[in-house]
DNA sequence: TAAACGGCTTGATCTACATCAAGTGTTTTT
DNA sequence: AAAAACACTTGATGTAGATCAAGCCGTTTA
């Protein structure tokens, strides 16, 4: 259960046998049916996620009703609304599971205590974060500079393992564009080669 | 020149004297003109800056030779390409001054030698890039969520500062908008108030 | 096993916003 | 103090991509 957790956490620093048994106490596994909800618009986000299996997606619904992908998350992915989670506010997003999943839960409380008593998290989460930043400054790069096809070609070139596992009309969300258009950009792109 | 940095810290985590007589010996203060260039496309981002007075802005430049505002970074705010700080890869995007200013700069190697040598430092960094992300992703919700006038409304409504101090047309690019459309849109709005 | 639904495609039409172009006031440079 | 460069506006025209609509599988669901 704990498995891709603490593989992940020992590729960034190091965990006692202590560590880890603590770090253990503080979760709380979960599993998902697909569409299940963990987080709907209106509730506080009250748990970081980690993924240990499946895969999730994280959306903003317009006022017209539209879904607008914000972030998918599998294997290996934390995931929660950040803000919500940490201010304890409401949140606008919603996550649910686009395959069945496998989850390890933390509440906030847990997370600052976990924090305080492996003081080496700080560092592991610190480490994240900076990671997350990088990822998000590039995306919001790619939303802002290019048009519909190149967005495509830029993530197909980046992240092909996106386009293989996750749903065209949710690709196309993520991108910023309908799935009509995608589909045109795709036809277009298998002629010309 | 130490003023705004340590009161930042300070309202995070708690440093001792010695903390802080570390902390200092590893920054190197600068001072930019307007205009001035902190990073070019094509150099590697080789310092973490801290803006003590004045404001920056980095962008990316696309093929077209248009610019793209990705943030702007004033009193108490932290900027760099992380990517390119943390990776020693050479970046993709320049950072330079709109108003005179006041920075003090840090190393990849003295960032990592701050972490070790003030471990609350690491809390801090966590903290600050917990933040940093939240805002992040706020900004790519209304990048892709909504029109330019709502998007507009929605920054004159969040960071009212930002258009006192920053020039038209950097907004349009911040918000992902020729200045053309920007001016329409405020005219629009003069008059329906 | 029939029916309902979800994901993808294709065509026709529409529109928000970009682009191009020209004019005005203001700041910077020489 | 003149000239150049910059920031903003306004109008005319163009277009990438949205919207609307219909049809085609493949897969859940009853």
């Amino acid at each position: 259960m704990f498995d891709v957790l603490l593989a992940h956490i020992q590729e960034k620093v190091t965990l006692s046998a202590t560590d880890v048994a603590v770090l253990k106490s503080f979760f709380i596994p979960k599993k998902l049916r697909k569409r299940q909800y963990v987080l709907q618009e209106g509730d506080v986000c009250k748990y970081l996620l980690f993924v240990e299996k499946g895969l999730l997606r994280m959306y903003h619904v317009d006022e017209k009703g539209t879904e607008h992908m914000i972030q998918f998350a599998w294997e290996g992915w934390w995931m929660a609304d950040t803000y919500s989670f940490l201010s304890g506010d409401v949140s606008e997003y919603n996550i649910d599971a686009i395959e069945d999943a496998e989850l390890l839960m933390i509440t906030l409380d847990n997370f600052e205590a976990l924090l305080l008593q492996v003081p080496v998290m700080e560092r592991y989460f610190r480490i994240l974060f900076q990671n997350n930043i990088i990822s998000k400054e590039k995306r919001l790069v790619n939303t802002i500079s290019y048009s519909a096809e190149e967005k495509y070609t830029r993530l197909a070139a980046t992240n092909p393992q996106l386009l293989q596992r996750i749903p065209q009309n949710l690709i196309a969300s993520y991108l910023g564009i309908t799935p009509e258009t995608l589909s045109r950009i795709r036809k277009k792109l298998m002629k010309s080669k």
